[in-house]
DNA sequence: TCTGCATGAAAAA
DNA sequence: TTTTCCTGCAGAG
């Protein structure tokens, strides 16, 4: 599920991968095939995950290409498959892939990105630009996104999705950190405390962190997680997301669901009532 | 095995 | 506001 903390993996599994060698690329799909070319024998130098987007660091080999980055953005459907062949020949791809990357040890495939594009510097430099603070970079601030929130009429159930305020926090991070800071949704932005602000931060640095190790979101405490009493060992990672009509783990209220900026919310409407 | 919905965001209309 | 990426998975049967 490709929340920042999924970005993040990424980035850490294509460095350790990828990293450092000479790399084969090609666009099996045919989409990429242009810039596939231009990536072709160049060495991975660095990754850089920053909310939801992924920036790789091509250097130039001695053939002189020049230094080129590659933006990824998974969006819904997007995903890296990564396979270990260790100079046997990789599988062939599964499916339309837009990029293969492979190494003498590693292949991974992209497929289905909303964005899978060279960029230059001053490129890369304007995404940064762009990106609100990451809960998942260290040098994050959350001053700047309170400076948005603090004097924002908008429900601050939707500034959290608007990547320009906080960068790589999606739906299910968006309702489950609002849940388990008992905030309403619809709460303007202005009418925030500065203390739940911090709060929120806070926790959305713990939950994404938990997320960037477990390659999950389980925001649930453990005493909220009991189930019936038998087998169905399926741990019960959300407080609201997805439980719409469900009773609130908390107070037993059925889970209230809108749509919200094009998007699926759930709270709990007592635990959330301001 | 089939169907419909899902984590996102840019481009098109 | 709708379309586009076109995959993965849960639930139905």
């Amino acid at each position: 599920m490709p929340e920042g903390h999924s970005i993040r993996r990424d980035a850490t599994q294509a460095k350790a991968a990828l990293g450092g060698q000479v790399l084969r690329a090609s666009s099996p799909q045919g989409r990429f095939a242009e810039s596939a070319a231009l990536l072709d024998g160049l060495v991975l130098r660095a990754t850089d995950p920053h909310g939801k987007h992924l920036f790789l660091d091509f250097a130039p080999t001695p053939r002189s290409k020049p230094v080129r980055w590659l933006h990824v953005h998974r969006g819904l459907y997007g995903v890296w498959m990564l396979q270990r062949h260790d100079g046997v020949e990789p599988l062939p791809p599964r499916g339309a892939v837009r990029l293969r990357l492979s190494s003498e040890t590693h292949t991974a495939d992209l497929r289905g990105p909303t964005a899978c594009d060279l960029v230059t510097p001053p490129e890369v430099q304007a995404i940064h630009d762009r990106l609100g603070a990451d809960p998942l970079r260290p040098e994050s601030d959350p001053e700047r996104a309170w400076e948005r929130i603090h004097r924002s009429r908008v429900g601050i159930g939707a500034l959290l999705m608007q990547q320009e305020v906080v960068a790589g926090v999606g739906n299910v991070y968006r309702a489950e950190v609002l849940f388990r800071a008992r905030v309403d949704p619809y709460r303007q932005g202005r009418d925030l405390t500065r203390a739940e602000w911090d709060g929120i931060w806070a926790d959305l640095v713990e939950l994404m962190r938990a997320g960037v190790r477990s390659g999950r979101i389980v925001t649930t405490l453990p005493q909220d997680r009991e189930r019936t009493s038998g087998r169905a060992r399926r741990v019960d990672a959300h407080y609201v997301y997805r439980r719409a009509g469900e009773p609130c783990r908390v107070c037993g209220t059925p889970v209230r669901t809108a749509v919200l900026v094009a998007r699926n919310l759930f709270w709990c409407p007592v635990c959330q009532a301001h």
